[in-house]
DNA sequence: CTGAAAGCGCTTACAG
DNA sequence: CTGAAAGCGCTTACAG
């Protein structure tokens, strides 16, 4: 294969001035520039990625982390990320744990991602205080999205779950719902990340707002994607008296429940309501009332705060500071899956 | 950061020799390497993947190019096969096409995966003759997933899409339906893959063999997502003397036919039955037919015919020949979007 | 603006 | 089974 020699030997000048000048740095003669892009271009030379970054130190790759690059939110958060990497000329690795504690410590281990990447994205994968402490150590910049531990120096991207899960059991309580259930994620998971908890905590702080006692036996947790809210609702409907609505702490908990009432004879939103958080690309087919988080955005936006002091651009005020959190906007979107409870 | 003659010094022995002891090599006492074991254990030794991989020519990392991540087959796939890498010892370089012809072709150009990865895995992603003889002047193992153009020395997994599209509009027909509609995916759009037009034959065949010639006015083409089965199908009802049943080439196209006809006021399977192809995590909870194909089996057995030679392992004696396509097999889900059709 | 030299941190024949 | 030496192919101060 060609190397920097043979094109250095072709434009007539020395290596250091060949990788100069095809990495567009500015103390090259516009003259010697353009006949080393001609040699190279006629030898068809490509950098060695492995030699450059060797001497150079930068690796030009970022990993990212997901738990799960099969459910809605985490793959469209990577689509928007691989976009913005791609056209920043970074390479993209991807860990995705599959639900598998063993994967979060292979991936976190000190010694995994060094020398690896250049930077880190982290999303909503849960932090013990050692991950953080070995994070840090790295000492690489990183980003976080959906994180209830933040890494210092490093901001997070994220909506206000607790917000988010307040707008939707205040929509039901609007409708006249009194038996409101939750369905959400197992915290007992050791993959289960801070959203779960905050969602919860948003749900009974609506409940008690209106004046309502959260009931434990209209709590039910199980996995969090669509076979745990089909499980979750088979649950609850087992316990008897059932809930006139189910608050699912995501669309794909809201989809199992959907299935589940459905396989009971109970018709939605007749029956029971039932709302998600997301908007997952399938909720409007599914007529899923749901509170909307922006996916893509959040996704952009964090691969934006990681690379723009990498490539040394300025950052917008607001989300200068790393630490910050920066917080998107949910909404409330009413389709077919709420109704008003019916007066009995 | 310690480096490799650090352990040597602590261990009391040669850089080469802990070079060797940490790689497993099989030249290496049994003393001399729990001795570089340790020391390199006690000083958190972690080799430069950099340095490695220029002096030993190996990167460690296969490519992985999809077309949209945040589709469901292509998600499953990426899923199983990041699996595999990472249990062999391999890092996964994601690239989303993200439906951009010109992502492709950054891609596929010679120079850009040259030296970058060990292997390349190409799912669905559409070659031109030029891009064929690039890949293989790369010289790098590869494999292709439900590829229509194979490349010279790697192997394809698929399944028969021409033979799963019969079988989904031969369901229709056995139900009595005649005017049966296709909705597919767009084959002007660059990104297009083989099965579009796979699909459509095993459609026109199963038409044929019983006697019924293809209608034009019942075949749509529109993109290959959601939004796409939607679009087909409002321009289908656009057209007049509406068909009695819809093969969709994919449930996400499905998917979005059956919102259309529920917008339209139409009821399914009622007024209209519906099948695709895929068996979609959601086709369950959206009661839909389909010809359910095995995404995950795809990429693990994929992931495997690439890396069992790279790792020296033998292949069954079947799927042993590159060039040789494996075949998976599909099945005929029956739920309720797929009826008898009226009499009338 | 350009070049000569050193060095990035490993692995690989080669020799013993 | 182990070591000394060379080399992988770049980039980075340093000097001019």
């Amino acid at each position: 294969m060609t190397k920097i020699d043979d094109v250095a030997r072709l434009a007539g000048v020395s290596p250091a001035t060949v990788s100069r000048a095809l990495r567009g740095l500015p103390t090259v003669s516009a003259a010697t520039r353009s006949r080393v892009l001609a040699a190279a271009e006629q030898l068809q030379y490509a950098v060695s990625p492995s030699a450059s970054r060797l001497a150079g130190g930068r690796t030009g790759t970022v990993a990212v982390v997901v738990p799960r690059i099969t459910r809605w939110f985490f793959g469209v958060v990577v689509e928007a990320a691989e976009d913005f990497f791609h056209r920043a000329g970074y390479d993209l690795l991807l860990h995705n744990l599959g639900g598998r504690e063993q994967n979060r410590q292979r991936v976190l281990h000190a010694t995994h991602l060094h020398k690896r990447v250049d930077a880190i994205m982290l999303v909503a994968t849960p932090l013990r205080a050692t991950d953080v402490t070995a994070l840090a150590a790295l000492d690489l910049p990183g980003v976080t999205i959906s994180s209830g531990t933040t890494v210092p120096g490093w901001p997070c991207v994220r909506i206000d779950d607790v917000a988010a899960a307040r707008t939707a059991t205040r929509h039901l309580l609007d409708l006249g719902h009194r038996r409101i259930a939750h369905i959400s994620g197992d915290p007992d998971d050791e993959l289960a990340f801070s959203a779960h908890l905050d969602r919860r905590r948003g749900h009974q702080e609506a409940l008690r707002a209106a004046g309502l006692q959260p009931d434990p036996s209209l709590d039910v947790e199980s996995s969090f994607d669509i076979a745990g809210g089909t499980r979750a609702t088979e649950e609850l409907l087992r316990r008897g008296d059932p809930p006139t609505a189910i608050f699912a702490a995501c669309d794909e908990m809201a989809m199992g429940a959907l299935t589940a009432l459905r396989d009971a004879g109970l018709r939605v939103p007749q029956d029971v309501s039932v709302i998600g958080i997301d908007d997952h690309a399938l909720s409007g087919v599914l007529g899923l009332s749901t509170i909307a988080q922006p996916a893509a955005e959040q996704g952009r936006l964090a691969a934006q705060l990681l690379l723009d002091p990498l490539c040394g651009r300025a950052l917008d005020a607001d989300v200068s500071k790393p630490d910050a959190s920066v917080i998107l906007d949910t909404r409330l979107v009413v389709r077919d899956s709420t109704a008003p409870a019916r007066a009995n």
